[in-house]
DNA sequence: CAGGTTACCTCGACAAGCGAGGTAACCTGT
DNA sequence: ACAGGTTACCTCGCTTGTCGAGGTAACCTG
């Protein structure tokens, strides 16, 4: 809701995604449900946010998608992690840890 | 360095220099400079993300400024905390932090 | 007096996230 | 039968912060 927020959101929404397909292949709209769930209250995926990201990485080839049914048997697109998006996760998980890191050492210093 | 980097750094720039002013006032170049060391290696604040930021923020009224005399008797314009500055410091510390949990839910569940 | 540092500023390019718009299939309640 | 809600996808233009490259000027050192 903080305007801030969405500030934020930028360079991590993609990693978020990635992460969520560790799970397993999920279609788009499930994996929004499943990341403001999982992350709680406060956290909003705008699917003007996240169909473009799922769009990027496929482009990326850190993901693949597949059409099929949904459980609720509607057309649904599943994506799946490939390596590269595996490798990209994990190369990106470190950078974000490190990134906190620098700023908490900023904001709570000593 | 790594681009996500700049990305992340999105919602966050204003938050350090904030930060930075509550040791009491400075100004820009020393900002970015105290800002570069504390964070540690990693973290660069160019000069077209630093100024910017400063003039949005006295915009806003979080921050005012003063001409004065750098410690090496240069012309440098003095930067320090207003009370609106203070309040939306605190306030995004902890939008901050609620944020990173949020994130952690989902990188690291369980 | 050339070159480096300090200190400021500006401008256009870039790109992610958002909001609003749209489509279509399906389910439920009346 | 049909209205309204949900699931599930997509697109477009806007906004906004960061960056890179450009510039100015004062000062110090060799």
């Amino acid at each position: 809701m903080p305007s801030t927020t969405r500030d934020r959101l930028r360079g991590t929404l993609d990693i978020l995604i990635l992460r969520t397909l560790t799970w397993g292949p999920r279609h788009g709209y499930a994996i929004g449900r499943w990341l403001e769930e999982t992350a709680g209250p406060g956290l909003t995926i705008e699917e003007g946010s996240l169909y473009p990201s799922l769009y990027r990485m496929e482009q990326r080839h850190w993901i693949s998608s597949e059409w099929g049914r949904s459980e609720l048997g509607r057309e649904a697109k599943f994506y799946k992690l490939t390596a590269a998006g595996r490798k990209q996760l994990k190369a990106e998980t470190a950078e974000w840890q490190a990134f906190i890191a620098m700023i908490s050492r900023v904001l709570v210093p000593e």
